[in-house]
RNA sequence: CGGGAUGUAGCUCAGGUGGUAGAGUACACGGCUGGGGGUCGUGUGGUCGCAGGUUCAAGUCCUGUCAUCCCGACCA
């Protein structure tokens, strides 16, 4: 059992830090929101990032850089992307500090102002979109379907490590299309791409749906999304893919002749998932024991840990250790040798367990004498005698049960937490239990609006394939067409 | 951004009414150990978040500031 980990049950939020500090994923910086990112949690992400990487060029898009920096002007074109990113913008005045000329210290040089302020991007369409007016004369250059993998930053008020912080890294997909089925199908296709990410590698059972025009993308015409559903029953946005129909290409005037000679807007979308991701693994499947990773995701999917006393037990272990990883790393199992003898074999279990590596295999004398390891799960911390010549073939069925089960076990329990109402009294008694909540609803922001202000409680989805079913909003009674999933949500 | 709390050794924290800085843990060295964070001994380690102020004297009192946590508002 972990030393200092909250259990989850006695504060679930302090639990989720707890974790993420003593795991070794990353840790808060002097930088209000900012956080660091340790080489642990960072090759996560990096597991993260290629999958996700290689998914988009199989899908058509390559990746470029856009700059950090945003001038204003450009910021303020499209009116409702203003509006929804103002209130929290970095922006940067100046470029020069000086020493102080009245003591210690170092300050602004107020002579260095910019003439023009320049935004630290919060998101990078207007700058994109600016450039894409350059690239876009004919039907000709479309479409151009590119994806960059940055950092944005957003002045948050309260920050929580990954889901929340101030500068987070993610990508960002920003296609133009001639038309404007070829645009939506796009935004579809990425919601797409997200969502089998999500649920195959991460292992994380995802709802895809569209967001009510309240909680849309500022200067979306339509967002889709992929929500998840956390373990304390809060909801989590995972994803999201918007079409930006032509909004960003009247704004930035992007037009392009068509094969009949006319000139015509482009067609836009834009998608992104971020280091957030990173929290919805950690809080999909860890426990009180600390992280728990799916296999496709670890960096490390196996550790041998030797157990022995003296120098000459641990140099006959090495030997036969030698060979089994050289039979698992033949297979593609990212296996580790744990052989230091600083830390003792309980203090390392711990350890391992802490940072969720799949499975621990554990060797020691009694284990040669009998030809065996010791193999040891940490989804269910379950453990098993091996024989040596079954190993590799073992531990490549194990590992891809352990994958399979957890998305399996997430699935059931979202599942179990989609809870069906058809009146204000229930529906409130269903937030408080935690989970999405399936209820009719008129349809209106207002009515959107009132419900948040009375449960905390926002539409996280407009389920896709959704049955359409006539019903009464669950609080005006107003007639609805079919029923959306409310949740609290991170 | 409003309310509350906190900031002292790498970490967790103790230090009434101002008077030379403490513990546990971690770390280093050594012994016994080793199948779930072992144990005994010795030792290293602190401009008390930062900047000012009051005072003969500030970890302690005052002002400001930065950060963290909790509650609220905000959160494509």
């Amino acid at each position: 059992m972990a030393k200092n980990l909250t259990p989850r049950k006695s504060d679930y939020s302090r639990w989720y830090n707890d974790l993420v500090i003593q795991a070794d994923l990353a840790d808060n910086s002097g930088v209000r929101g900012c956080m660091i990112i340790k080489p642990y949690g960072f090759a996560i992400w990096e597991k993260i990032q290629a999958e996700l990487d290689h998914r988009f060029k199989e899908t058509g898009h390559v990746n470029a850089y856009f700059p950090l920096f945003i001038p204003k002007s450009h910021f303020s074109k499209e009116a409702d992307h203003v509006e929804g990113f103002a209130k929290e913008c970095a922006v940067v005045t100046h470029y020069r500090l000086k020493n102080n000329p009245d003591g210690p210290g170092i300050v602004v040089d107020e002579t260095a102002k910019l003439e023009e302020e320049l935004i630290v991007r919060p998101t990078s369409e207007t700058i994109i979109w600016d450039t894409y007016k350059k690239w876009v004369q004919s039907y000709r250059d479309l479409p151009i379907l590119v994806n960059q993998w940055a950092n944005v930053v957003r002045w948050e008020m309260r920050t929580r490590l990954f889901l929340r912080t101030s500068e987070f890294l993610w990508q960002e997909g920003h296609t133009a299309h001639a038309t404007e089925n070829e645009a939506i199908f796009e935004a579809k296709q990425m919601l797409d791409v997200y969502g089998d990410f999500v649920e195959e590698h991460m292992a994380i059972p995802v709802v895809r749906g569209t967001k009510s025009s309240n909680e849309r993308f500022a200067g979306a015409l339509e967002t889709y999304c992929i929500e998840t559903l956390m373990q304390d029953g809060k909801a989590l946005q995972a994803g999201t893919s918007h079409f930006l129909g032509q909004n960003f290409a009247k704004a930035f005037d992007v037009k392009f002749q068509d094969k009949n000679g006319e000139m015509n807007y482009v067609w836009g979308t834009s998608w992104g998932v971020s280091t957030r991701l990173m929290g919805a693994l950690i809080m999909t499947h860890s426990d009180d024991n600390g992280l728990v990773l799916p296999p496709k995701l670890a960096p490390t999917q196996v550790v041998i840990i030797p157990i022995y006393r003296g120098e000459e037990e641990l140099l006959k272990l090495d030997a036969v250790v030698k060979g089994l990883l050289e039979k698992l790393k033949k297979i593609g199992i990212r296996v580790k040798y744990d052989n230091r003898d600083t830390y003792k074999p309980g203090w390392k279990f711990n350890e391992y367990e802490l940072k969720g590596v799949p499975v621990r295999i554990a060797i020691g004398p009694r284990d040669l004498e009998k030809g065996t390891v010791e193999v040891a799960r940490r989804d269910n911390l379950s453990k098993e005698s091996v024989k040596l010549e079954m190993l590799d073939s073992h531990i490549e069925s194990l590992l891809n049960e352990i994958q399979e089960q957890l998305f399996i076990k997430s699935k059931v329990s979202l599942e179990d937490n989609i809870h069906i109402v058809d009146n204000w009294n229930s529906f409130k008694l269903a937030l408080d239990k935690g989970g999405f909540v399936s209820a009719h609803w008129d349809g209106t922001p207002e009515t959107e609006n009132k419900i948040k202000e009375l449960t905390k409680a926002t539409i996280r989805c407009i389920p896709l394939n959704n049955e359409k079913k006539d019903g009464l909003c669950i609080l005006t009674g107003n007639p609805s067409s079919e029923r959306v999933l409310f949740a609290r949500a991170y």
